[in-house]
DNA sequence: CTGTTAGCGCCTTCAG
DNA sequence: CTGAAGGCGCTAACAG
């Protein structure tokens, strides 16, 4: 394999200047005809397949293409139907725009570093799945324009959120106005510490991450309200994969055996939730009333029916991919949410 | 927003060469702490925030990225469960590497040549989602490595293949052995011409798509060795989408009422005629047989678990990866696949 | 160890 | 319309 060839080889060859050729590949109105054509025919016989986007882009300045930092590694990304989702909002905005994306994944915390210093990008779309605000810092380093979402930056950098607190309020109101007083939670990780389990009032007040904070807030909202002590709701974190998740019903379930609905911060958890209690013969909703967070598209063709929170998960990435390209000053959207009752919660037996 | 801070600036108010700044960045070894620490402390308090990946990858030739060749719009992709199993593969291989991932869209035919061409990666995975070869032009064009995957681009280039037609008459022989006379089929798409519904023996015999001729030889292979003419055999395309699957498999049903077995070239019309036949009363398998392929994780958590043809997703496109990380001389790999019973088979009643 | 020099491949003034 | 020259930001080779 020989070295490849430059734009000058060609020149050379067809006996024009370096700007000639380059014009007949970049603004070929600005050639003679017959000139282009030869050089286009020296091009093709010499096997010049066009300019190397290498050299154009450190001329530009641009890529023409933004990252996606994704704050967890790429193998488990895809498993997750909220980001594909996300991502498919995001793709969306970038071909309107003709742009590129590339992945950036956090398999390890210190190859992110690397990744988001090294990547090829005009700007980065950060998924701070967990809320943590870790990625914004090292976007931010990066130097390069970012959009944060699903976590707060604070006011100088750009964001999209939901109103996460909000729609959690809506979700536990739903089961308070259905009659419902005793009420399981079943939470996303609060921390990055990898522990689960029964969260106690100590653990709650102790959490990082700001989706699973303010939808609790949202929940004790709700309980607070209705003249139901916050601190008396059994809490059980879980991680957002449906294994783990049914064990972590399991656990609620044992804990709290009179529960007659459980608040669940997201689909992937809900379902798990009505699978469990499916085993234990529990039916939903005549047994146990069970609400969502998300609204993936499961949701719609669980059995049954996930009454649940709907946010607009694409939207939010469109959003964010297109707040890097329209460069603006810092800015915060929050998204709303809304209720969406299905078949998974009616009024309680007893 | 002055204009970014380069390399030499830093140099500059360090009072050193630009190719020992450089070496504290890339070779920090090379320089005595004393300088070092000094001009780190100056990039802080400039707010240099490292060298330009810009500037490195033009001099380093590489990119260090890789891009994935969608063939179809970046907003339909990842609503494929395939895709989200193949790209899990792909972005497993990169992380292992540290390489990252481009993704390379197809919404247009005509944009889809400008994406390939400026794509800054130093390698490309086809995924010929339909088996055609128009990627493999593309791509030999831009004069990248590439390797295809799901369509043969000739012996000069690299490609993983599935056993197709292996995997299909193994799907079509567990019928058989069944007691199966009267099977239909649910096809994938044979040609780029959107042309869906009944396909008879002339239409069969004009598909392009590798995928889809290679299933269906699969199938005529085993029909014929049973005695069953394949000519006779109702074959009915369809997008590999639930909803248009789903009427494709309400026409298969009308045409031909007494089938008692389908046969479904992927998982997702599967599931689909499962849906279908349950909205008609017809029960699975005890009125219907259906067998699926690919495998997707859906097809084990279905009603009835499906019974389909498993293909290593995943692996292929961890594969495709690693062949052009290691760059080796044009290769062919075919990954087997085998028959997975579950619950969606059983002999015929009648 | 440090500084000088020479590109990587391209595009865009600016003269002719 | 064409050609010559400068530089995008960085790093590798080579002297000092």
């Amino acid at each position: 394999m020989n070295r490849p060839l430059r734009l000058i080889d060609v020149a050379k060859a067809a006996g024009v200047s370096r700007s000639t050729a380059s014009n007949v590949f970049a603004r070929p109105d600005l050639v003679r005809p017959t000139v282009r054509a030869h050089v286009e025919d020296v091009a093709r016989t010499l096997g010049y397949a066009g300019p190397d986007p290498k050299g154009r882009l450190l001329r530009a300045g641009r890529v023409n293409a933004i990252g996606v930092v994704l704050g967890e590694g790429l193998t488990e990304f895809f498993a997750d139907p909220y980001n594909q989702e996300f991502m498919s909002g995001i793709t969306e905005a970038c071909d309107e725009r003709g742009a590129g994306v590339s992945l950036i994944s956090a398999k390890q915390e210190q190859a992110l570093r690397w990744n988001i210093d090294s990547a090829l990008v005009d700007g980065l779309v950060l998924m701070c799945m967990a809320g943590d605000t870790r990625l914004v810092e090292l976007a931010h380093r990066r130097g390069l324009p970012f959009v944060a979402t699903d976590t707060d930056p604070g006011p100088e950098f750009s964001s999209v959120l939901i109103d996460d607190r909000g729609g959690a309020r809506l979700a536990a109101e739903h089961l308070i106005g259905l009659g419902h007083r005793n009420i399981g939670v079943l939470s996303l990780e609060g921390a990055d510490d990898g522990k689960v389990g029964f969260a106690d009032p100590a653990r709650r007040a102790s959490w990082e991450y700001r989706n699973t904070r303010e939808r609790m807030l949202g929940y004790d909202g709700a309980f607070a309200a209705a003249g139901i002590p916050p601190e008396g709701i059994t809490v059980v974190e879980s991680l957002n994969v449906p294994d783990a998740a049914r064990s972590m019903a399991a656990l609620l379930f044992d804990r709290s055996p009179d529960l007659t609905a459980v608040l669940a911060m997201s689909d992937v958890l809900a379902i798990a939730a009505i699978r469990e209690a499916g085993r234990r013969g529990l039916k939903v909703p005549e047994d146990l009333s069970i609400v969502g967070f998300d609204d993936i598209p499961a949701a719609a063709t669980s059995s049954p029916p996930l009454t649940t929170v709907h946010q607009p998960i694409a939207e939010k990435g469109r959003r964010a991919a297109r707040m890097i390209f329209a460069g603006d000053r810092p800015q915060r959207e929050v998204l709303p949410v809304e209720l969406v009752v299905r078949e998974s919660t009616a009024r309680p037996r007893r």
